[in-house]
DNA sequence: GAGTTTGAAACT
DNA sequence: CAGTTTCAAACTC
């Protein structure tokens, strides 16, 4: 969505190879890497390994998990097409690609703090959400709102000229479209400049913008079903976070923030972002609340949003709660307690 | 809204 | 690779 012009999306469908390979012919590790990337990737992103540690705090299990997966070749073939369908996602473009498409879908963008879910994609087949970035979530699930709303967070990006990841919109492949950077050469106006800037990524790293997180689920991935909404979780982040203060239960954990569990990927500590900790129940089902709450307000008042942060759209009683998560993830007592009974 | 905190990305 | 710096978002007040 959002790119509108632009388009590089198709990246990532079937060309992932061949975009990746088409640049620089030179870069020897690049191509080295992705040499040895290639195999795997193609259809779903990130297949699936496993393995791990994680050190678990806890006796829970690690929810990540442990999924096998297997299967390559065949897979990729079929899975290609289906990426393709649904996901719609964008990719820097490998220069030749570029294709001057124009316009831009309307978006409507926002939408509100939006927890950004993670993503199931109900629909066909298979699989999962692909998220491009973890930093951006917009994914939306594709029955929610998929029409509507596309969301999209408006970059506020003063120094990278949007042309580094710290920005969200080029992180995600994507062009600004209606941000409030400044300096921004993340358009069309500055196409030379992006290419190179997304040359440079990807020499820094060949996966730089390849999705972040992955669902493995080969399984999973077959049933249509899954737990739709909701469901905690499905994914895990392929690089995992390295979360020092946020115990991962707060938006600067890029797992939290996609609704994910951290996994044995994750270097994180004091991880709280698994699947039996009380805090992070707590916590969930305050987003949930507020989700619900956000969504009446919104519905009642449409303009009403705002672009501050979390929970500034929120009713004032969907704030307390908020504030009353916080503490509870801190260290006070009672949260947990208090609770007791409930929770997903 | 200003100021602080945070952790990914970039840089050395 | 580790250590540091830069950056913009998340969060706090
Ligand atoms: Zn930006
Ligand atoms: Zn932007
Ligand atoms: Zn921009
Ligand atoms: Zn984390
Ligand atoms: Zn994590
Ligand atoms: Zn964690």
């Amino acid at each position: 969505m959002d790119n509108p012009l632009n388009l590089p999306p198709g990246s990532v469908r079937s060309n992932f190879g061949s975009a990746f390979y088409a640049r620089k012919p030179g870069s020897a590790p690049t191509a080295a890497s992705l040499s040895h990337a290639l195999p795997l990737w193609p259809p779903v992103p990130w297949p699936t390994l496993m393995v791990g540690k994680h050190h678990m705090p806890f006796p829970t299990q690690p929810a990540a998990k442990k999924l096998q997966v297997r299967r390559l070749s065949p897979v990729l073939s079929q899975d290609l097409p289906l990426l393709e369908a649904l996901q719609v996602a964008e990719l820097p473009p490998p220069r030749v690609q570029l294709r001057p498409l124009q316009q831009a879908p309307p978006v409507l963008k926002q939408s509100l703090p939006k927890t950004e879910v993670p993503v199931v994609l109900p629909m066909r087949a298979t699989s999962v959400d692909v998220r491009w970035n973890a930093r951006y979530p917009w994914n939306e699930t594709s029955c929610e709102s998929t029409d509507r709303t596309s969301t999209r967070k408006q970059c506020k990006c003063k120094n990278s000229k949007c042309l580094k990841k710290y920005c969200e919109c080029f992180a995600s492949g994507g062009y600004c479209n209606d941000c409030n950077c400044k300096n921004c050469y993340n358009n069309v106006g500055h196409e030379a400049a992006r290419q190179d800037a997304i040359d440079a990524a990807m020499e820094r790293n060949p996966m730089a913008f390849m999705p972040k997180i992955g669902n493995i689920p080969p399984h999973a991935a077959q049933n249509r079903e899954f737990k739709v909404a909701e469901g905690p979780l499905v994914g895990k982040h392929m690089k995992g976070c390295h979360c020092k203060r946020s115990e991962c239960l707060k938006r600067y954990c890029e797992c939290f923030r996609s609704n994910i569990l951290c996994s044995e990927n994750c270097k994180c500590m004091d991880c709280k972002n698994y699947e039996s900790n009380e805090d992070r129940k707590a916590i969930r089902r305050i987003t949930r609340h507020q989700q619900h709450l956000v969504y009446a307000h919104h519905m009642q008042n449409p303009a009403a949003m705002g672009i501050t942060g979390p929970y500034a759209a929120l009713s004032p009683a969907a704030e307390k709660l908020s504030n009353l998560a916080v503490a509870s993830s801190g260290r006070d007592q009672l949260i947990s307690n208090n609770d007791s009974s409930q929770v997903i």
